[in-house]
DNA sequence: AAATTTAGCAACCGCACCCAC
DNA sequence: AGTGGGTGCGGTTGCTAAATT
């Protein structure tokens, strides 16, 4: 593939060169940095005369030509430790990979999207159970009104509530699985809410026929309150040309704040209402909802019974005018749909299959790399000692605790997901 | 054996942030 | 304060090898 075109960085009059590097370029590439080491990227095509902007050479070296780059298929540890660490951070691939030495953010996303898929195709569910059963739902929101979402998270050996980033792939996979929704994602009510604004509703059974609100929506955790319009939720609307639905991701605009990065002692999200704009779901979101609505029958289906074996349960819905969601016990429902309301489609795929634990999970899968090769000069010293770094680990789990969430509040407002089944 | 489909991966693109000027 | 370059990140695209028909 020779691709030509403009690129970003120009500066060297030719057209820069797009598409797989060649060894001579690798060999150029590295020379360069061994001389003038890293950084500045642009300033290779200047100074080599290589026709390739500095982005793509500052991709090149970080993904394949940097030393101590550990090449080959994921362990099955570095695949356990990037289920966990995804659980907690979502797409944070960044930051995943600073977890994982040798491997790149991009190796790590293109395996966790490659994960994603395999385990829709086997209806397996995304996370095994012991990394869903630790995961909380969010505490409710302290301030109704404000156009921000703030929550932060903290580790502590005593869960009281969590809040574990959106993240649009693992929802989606989520949906798809044909499980039932993640328990941990704040979405998680709000997508089950949002079709019913202004109405009392008892999820899900009531889901079938809404018409999206073209307006937006509102909704309140802490007040289990939801109305028309406030642009600060819209996130979690998804506009694109096949689905206007709900999303089930933070916006380019989410803002983390982290006080401590790599222990994640503390980390606020604070998400911009100012900003209006709605990220559609990625491609491959949109596959997978084309894949679900495939399996429906292409969301011909009628009637489907729905075992729900869990239930809503917030209390704390006083004060709240709108969307007032109470407790009930879910049971056998039937549900209808309609084609042009996908998320309704969603919401009636049973949920059947179940993974045990995670040796299953691990047995069922296994990267499928091309090979194992290690760069001689690795200096990887192994996934036990990284597994002991790691804040992630099983004996320290991460724990979203509110903003200037009073102990009432909180308590008055838990949430019965752990009743979930998690993901699946 | 050829054609088609699928999975995995490398690379690109757009956006946002940081920082120097 | 505004601007532009450099950099990093996450999402997406497109190619290729493997698998399947």
């Amino acid at each position: 593939m020779t691709n030509n075109g403009g690129g970003e960085g120009g500066g060297g009059g030719g057209v820069l060169k797009k598409g797989p590097w060649s060894a001579g370029e690798d060999a150029v590439l590295i020379d360069y940095v061994k001389k003038h080491g890293e950084g500045n990227w642009n300033a290779v095509q200047r100074n080599t005369g290589l026709q390739r902007c500095g982005k793509s050479c500052r991709l090149r070296w970080a993904n394949h030509l940097r030393p101590n780059l550990k090449k080959g298929a994921f362990s099955s540890d570095e695949e356990r430790l990037i289920i966990d660490l995804h659980s907690k951070l979502g797409n944070k691939w960044a930051r995943i990979s600073a977890h994982l030495p040798g491997r790149t953010d991009n190796e790590i996303k293109n395996y966790w999207n490659t994960r994603v898929k395999r385990r829709l195709r086997q209806g397996l569910p995304l996370y095994p159970n012991e990394i869903q059963s630790s995961q909380q739902p969010p505490p409710p929101h302290p301030h109704p009104q404000t156009p921000h979402l703030h929550l932060h998270k903290t580790i502590s050996n005593n869960p009281t509530t969590t809040l574990p980033l959106f993240d649009p792939v693992s929802l989606s996979s989520s949906l798809f699985t044909l499980h039932h929704p993640p328990p941990f994602l704040p979405s998680h009510p709000i997508k089950r809410l949002s079709p019913f604004l202004g109405r009392t509703v008892s999820a899900p059974s009531q889901l079938g026929t809404f018409q999206p609100d073209p307006i937006g929506f509102r909704f309140d955790p802490g007040q289990t309150h939801i109305e028309g319009g406030d642009p600060g939720l819209s996130l979690y609307r998804c506009r694109s040309s096949s689905f206007d639905g709900l999303c089930y991701e933070l916006p380019s605009n989410q803002h983390c704040q982290k006080v401590t990065d790599d222990d994640l002692e503390y980390e606020e999200v604070n998400i911009d209402a100012s900003n209006n704009a709605v990220r559609t779901n990625s491609g491959l979101l949109d596959d997978l909802l084309h894949e679900a609505q495939e399996k429906i029958g292409g969301g011909s289906l009628k009637r489907q019974k729905v075992e729900c074996d869990f239930q809503w349960d917030i209390s704390s819905s006083e004060n709240s005018s709108t969307g007032i969601v109470k407790k009930e016990e879910s049971e056998e429902r039937q549900m209808t749909t309609t084609n042009d309301d996908l998320l309704n489609t969603l919401e009636l795929i049973p949920s059947l299959v179940r993974v045990p634990d995670w040796c299953s999970d691990g047995c069922q899968e296994s990267s499928v790399g091309q090979s194992s090769v290690v760069s001689p000069d690795d200096n990887y010293n192994g996934l036990d000692h990284l597994l002991q770094l790691s804040p992630f680990s099983a004996a320290s789990p991460i724990n979203y605790d509110h903003v200037n969430e009073d102990d009432d509040n909180r308590n008055s407002s838990r949430y019965a997901w752990d009743n979930l089944p998690g993901i699946c």
